[in-house]
DNA sequence: GGTGTAAGGTCAACCCTGTTGGCATAAGGC
DNA sequence: GCCTTATGCCAACAGGGTTGACCTTACACC
């Protein structure tokens, strides 16, 4: 059993499994990814995974603790992403912008995934390595520490929170036909005007709007916000 | 088995159970919720919820079609409490930031519970009132259809949003006895500061804020431009 | 008040899950 | 080419959701 995990870095045999595939962090994590893709957030198991790989299932215990630490590896994996999807202009504004949607979109690429890792903080490289980029976009920009700091810590929880958000519906309607947002079309534009007034007003508006996400406008507002702090800062 | 289950409205015969308890809807999602404070958000489990009722496992079937059903119906648990704990005053702002904070706040209050439901529309009678809540509020206001329904999105999603990843941290906090808030603290304070300065320059910082909840900053975020736009749709 | 019906509680069983101890085997340092 | 041991495999465990068949008793009706 996995008494204890070979870190990738000093792994030295590489034995083929019965199958052939020779196995690797790296390609079993993208190997849950498809699995996640084609079964759905809950459908990644460890028998599923190992079938996937052509492996026995015990044998992803050689490479993470457990189900849990191979989920936090998906979620970096989806990180780093992000960070690749994404260059420096200098501009601190357009580059906070690019990477809030490169980090969106990254997870919502992969929804099924997103759902499992988005609202979870992994503490693994690539994460940091985000966390390390936007405080120094920020202080780049010139805002003191404390308020950098702030506007760091709302930046990414938004991001990670609305990535997560965003992704459960979408894979719900991947997994279930759209019965979410039939739901909006269905239940919400039929409730009486007497009793919802509000809702059957704008039920309309509602149907085409909640299907998008409203990730860039809360975004926008935080780039206004952090724009509002810098001129103050700079007074 | 649940063939069909029997809303709650239309129950009429009321049985016992074995242990002499009467169940409801209503005391299996208290139940349920008492369950997931003591046993954390991976610790409810028909068994165990069966348990704590004094009942058969299979009989939560007649009430529920399964455990994802039980599951949205504690999510409108929530929300009905985040509406009982907020009174309306009339003015626009102070309303929509109680409801953000109510809503938050209710959700916090189990964090267990809101981890497995606050990514989740249910569709249900209470989260249908929250809805209409918030969009009487924005169109109270003056603001015009299209711009409330864009700010109602925003609003309810980014509650929610927050919400889920809050109470996720602090689930975490209070089962692995805060493996989450310690990394900060190990992790992120050692890392070399050559390779991460930004981390490193502000790490004190960091530790000090991490901890705590980006929610109100971003909540005033959107009260500040949802005010731009009153101001600019009464131009 | 007695009777019939079926709602609702219970039981046993199904197949699934993560995880582990023991074993076999072959990779790679020497 | 040998030896060590990392790494893959097998079998088994406890516990998960869910269901089909059964039993019992609350209520509607006469």
């Amino acid at each position: 059993m996995a008494k204890q995990v070979v870190p990738e870095g000093a792994r030295q045999r590489r034995r083929p499994t019965r199958a052939g595939t020779v196995l690797s962090e790296e390609m079993i994590v993208h190997t849950a990814l498809r699995v996640l893709r084609e079964h759905g957030s809950a459908g990644l198991t460890a028998r599923r995974l190992g079938a996937a790989l052509g492996a026995d299932p015990s044998t992803l215990y050689r490479y993470f603790a457990g189900m849990d630490e191979l989920t936090r590896a998906i979620g970096d994996e989806l990180m780093g992403r992000a960070l690749a999807g994404w260059t420096a202009s200098g501009e601190w504004r357009a580059d906070l912008r690019a990477l809030g949607r490169a980090i969106h979109a990254a997870y919502l690429a992969h929804p099924q995934a997103a759902v499992l890792t988005a609202s979870r903080v992994t503490g693994r490289p690539r994460e940091i390595a985000v966390d390390e980029t936007i405080l120094g976009i920020l202080r780049g920009a010139g805002l003191p520490d404390p308020v950098a700091v702030r506007v760091y810590h709302a930046f990414i929880d938004q991001s990670l929170a609305f990535a997560a958000l965003d992704a459960g519906s979408l894979a719900l309607a991947d997994e279930t036909r759209a019965v979410d947002e039939e739901m909006w079309r269905s239940t919400y534009a039929h409730l009486p005007a007497d009793s919802h007034p509000n809702i059957a007003a704008t039920a309309q508006l509602l149907a085409r709007r909640m299907p998008h996400s409203a990730y860039p406008a809360a975004l926008e507002m935080l780039l206004e916000h952090t724009a509002a702090q810098l001129a103050r800062a700079g007074e």
